[in-house]
DNA sequence: TTGCTAACGTTATATTATAACGTTAAGTGG
DNA sequence: CCACTTAACGTTATAATATAACGTTAGCAA
């Protein structure tokens, strides 16, 4: 049915794992250059692994930020829309998934015929601990 | 209060009738070589008015196609937030305010005391005639 | 006028992303 | 095992998007 990855390819699990031991999110030239020492020269190698990592649903591009982070659910086989807290201070983000949200929006889709095939909601701001201080 | 824009200046208004002649986004290059032939020269001239006048609601950036649109509503007054569903097949954009969704989002942000300032929600997919074709 | 600020024009450069090419490696059916 | 097909790879080059930094100009107010 939908897109899944069987076996990661070293490439990818290197992408993957960049991700996973990152605080934040990563730009893609982020990523190279962390593995350059493991032997990565260019950007379509990155971009590579990001796109199949993404159509499994292991990662997440994060639009707003031209960046990207590991997915908090280890693979994204969540029911509803995926969304993203992002703090402008800190860096945070927090993935989540509303079911409110999803409905309200999928509702929407569905009285507008809309096909969707992807949906981006981000919230930029500031988290709790950041608004705090 | 919020960042009102009083009167535009002669670039801005060029940016922005640009946006609203066009039928759909405009990346910020196409915008200049729209605007090459009224004298722009360089980006930091286009960048400079879309950022005014995404301060004024005026132009909103739909940010997983790295483009611009011009409100449809004018200036972007809607009290809730502002979504877009873009069609992927046909390019065509519409802007839309549900209540359903600005409170189910909202509400999440209050529930998990989030301080927003921004938020993108952009609904990629077919739009029904590209749908049905 | 003087001083202040926002906007401007310009050059240069940073950042993000992809095209295109030939090569390697990983299945798959015979 | 082999021939074939396809996905992934490495590499070079370049495209597309965005901003830093500088001095200048224009509008406005004391």
């Amino acid at each position: 049915m939908s897109a899944e990855i069987s076996v990661l390819t070293k490439n990818q699990e290197m992408v993957l794992d960049t991700l996973n031991q990152a605080k934040g999110p990563m730009s893609a030239y982020a990523i190279l250059d962390e593995l350059r020492r493991e032997g990565f020269r260019a950007p379509p190698q990155v971009y590579r692994a990001l796109d199949k990592l993404m159509q499994g649903g292991l990662v997440h591009r994060l639009e707003s930020l031209n960046a990207f982070v590991a997915c908090s659910h280890g693979a994204c086989h969540k029911a509803g829309l995926v969304a993203f807290a992002i703090c402008d201070k800190c860096g945070a983000v927090s993935e989540f998934s509303d079911e409110a949200v999803t409905k309200s929006l999928t509702n929407w889709i569905s009285k507008n015929q809309f096909r969707n095939t992807k949906t981006t909601i981000e919230i930029r701001g500031d988290c709790p601990q950041c608004a705090a201080a």
